[in-house]
DNA sequence: CAAAAACTTGACTGATTGGTCAAAATGTAG
DNA sequence: CTACATTTTGACCAATCAGTCAAGTTTTTG
């Protein structure tokens, strides 16, 4: 991590890399109003005041941070590939998701508190720029199913399904690992869940 | 609502059951940090003093209204019958489900927000009352596996995307709204969705 | 290397908010 | 109707926290 984020000066790029860093860690563990820019701060090293110099407002740290998130988790969405074959990329997003909530949960908990809460600062941005998207995909989802290569389900619930189901290994993980067995809460448990959700959710969209 | 809780007198019950409504409804919607004394005594039209009368911290308001929501949300799962058809009582289960989303986002996104932040409030619940209720449906899925009655699937994860999946209607409620077509935005929007959730999961899982 | 620009921070401020308290108002039992 | 218990509230306090400011220190530039 600690990607310099629009950097005038070389400092400035660190920075506000680590800045965004610590703001993520502790935004997605105690949501925007539960956080403090002390806390931030001294996660990141530095002062309350000099940390302001680099996002002169608290909201300034979490909008930055949430738009950064919300791009890596868009990208592997916006590769689902029209001509490749249905079931097969549905598989490859699927597995990619869950392997992101494995690696990076916390931007998922981000994401999923801003939405939970209404969605304050991003809601003009799920009413454009994301439901385009969406729309586009569910359009890709249509074709294949008007070609009789994937059973006749609704493609925005599709989508909404693989969403909801992948992204609860991150947000609901204290949940799931209090109530998974033991034997299963192995480093490798996220392959066995993702073989699970694969198993039924491919089953449930093959052509019959 | 507004049910009587413990009532010691009579004055009690009833106020303590406005209490509990009110601040469902902001802790919901502001999470426990993010709500105040002060809004919950506003939307329960009684001074923050009386309000604090009757629960002395404002987690003891938080905890009961947590525990109270979360034997609603177990009852349906506990109903899960061992001798009934497996394909019919989860597709009973998964329509409740929906149907409770619909009814009551609010308590579905209470659960939500504490299990996002760590469960700081009921993680002795998950790991022993609630994990024991799982394993004990886990097994009756099991069960139904064995006797082929149910495609083979790991049943932990299963409960899983069940509740993912309808919880996400209500925990997301403002994403699914915003992405969503119009013309599907309707009152009955939430029957399309139980629709095309159970297409997917129930093709999923019978026996092949 | 000197001057300017960029960066850093201790000390502070005002607003918010969880919780207290003592006195008043209301309800209830005999 | 009276004495006692319960309920209600305005005024207040102490802690927390976002954001300011002025005075420093470090880095860059010519």
């Amino acid at each position: 991590m600690a990607v310099s984020t629009n950097k005038r000066t070389r400092i400035q790029g660190i920075n506000r890399g680590i800045i965004l860093d610590a703001a993520l860690e502790v935004f997605s563990a105690y949501g925007f109003r539960g956080s403090t820019i002390d806390q931030i701060a001294a996660k990141a090293g530095m002062s309350k005041p000099n940390l302001l110099y680099y996002f002169p407002r608290k909201e300034d740290i979490y909008v930055t941070v949430l738009e950064k998130t919300l791009e890596d988790w868009l990208t592997p969405f916006r590769d689902i590939d029209p001509d490749g074959d249905p079931v097969e990329e549905l598989r490859k997003y699927t597995i990619l998701k869950m392997k992101m909530s494995a690696a990076q949960p916390a931007s998922s908990q981000l994401f999923a508190n801003e939405i939970l809460h209404g969605a304050p600062a991003i809601q003009e941005f799920l009413k454009t720029n994301l439901k385009q998207l969406v729309d586009e995909k569910a359009a890709v989802i249509k074709a294949w199913i008007a070609d009789g290569r994937l059973a006749p389900v609704d493609p925005h619930h599709l989508i909404f399904m693989i969403w909801a189901t992948t992204q609860h290994y991150a947000d609901f993980d204290v949940q799931v690992q209090a109530i998974l067995p033991e034997e299963s809460r192995q480093p490798e448990f996220f392959d066995s869940a993702a073989d699970a959700v694969l198993t039924i959710l491919l089953n449930g969209i093959k052509p019959r």
